[in-house]
DNA sequence: CCCCAATCGAGACCGCGTATCACTTAGATC
DNA sequence: GATCTAAGTGATACGCGGTCTCGATTGGGG
């Protein structure tokens, strides 16, 4: 086994069990770039002949998950798909082209969302911000226009 | 027929039939408070004893988001919800208890979707942001905390 | 090394949304 | 108003993402 990645770390912290199937998801994660689906998973698992079942492999992305090494994100077209990312509160861009993407922080949004809380006499305790567009090298690449 | 609402007024310019269980479904629509889901429509119609088909609702709903007069926003459980809305471009701020909603402008957004994108290097072409919390008569009524 | 609660895998199950296809209807034309 | 036809409808089957169940397996503390 070569180095532990971010995400075994981050499941080892969380005081689960480590255990083999778990650690071939954070495995099949850590080989991708970008978003993916849970489908992708279940197939590179099988690709790969790995003998993890279905739900495993949703159970350890809900785990992943709750331990805020991953998180989901809603596609514009309505889909879900999932990405590994850091604890803290951040926003993503996404691209439309090769569904990489990078982490943005706060940039003034939590000022905006007080300021939205002020003007309309909600409480809010939770905001989700995505944007999409292309990266730099789908735009040279001229992606999905 | 009572006065036509917005959303049938919606329909009619949008140049395609003004049906019978097109109708029936905007009534539905109007008749809601909040967001719904589709199941929500379906119950309705059948509660109704309208005859109006499964596929048909979800038909409707798809028509009614390509004109504008409804937005599909996704839950923070990952569930989808639809709201009817204005065309002019807005996000949402939505009641975890109730789910009523209310519609924000821009608020200074398109300038910071600029910023991230002279940053990211990311050409931007899309962003969506959603507030959720307890609107101020859920926040009286001591809502889900 | 033992034990047992946590976890796993296989497969059934569920619900949202879409596709198919024969039938109906809005609404333009005359 | 009768006719015509493409748009729309509804019943039903289907696909797929995700969950549940339950008997079998296993991590890791004692």
């Amino acid at each position: 086994m070569p180095d532990p990645t971010v995400l075994e770390l981050a499941l080892e912290a969380s005081g689960r069990r480590l255990t083999q199937p778990r650690r071939a998801v954070a495995a099949l994660i850590d080989a991708r770039d970008g978003t993916f689906s849970a489908a992708d998973l279940v197939a590179d698992a099988r690709a790969g002949k790995l003998g993890v079942g279905r739900a495993t492999i949703f159970r350890a992305i809900e785990l992943l998950a709750e331990i805020g090494a991953l998180e989901r994100i809603d596609l514009p077209t309505g889909e879900h798909a999932y990405l590994p990312c850091g604890p803290a509160h951040h926003h993503h861009v996404v691209c439309r082209g090769c569904s990489r993407s990078v982490e943005i922080g706060d940039l003034g949004l939590g000022a905006l969302a007080r300021d939205i809380a002020r003007r309309t006499g909600y409480r809010i305790d939770e905001h989700r911000l995505e944007l999409f567009g292309l990266c730099p090298d789908c735009q040279r690449a001229g992606g999905p226009d």
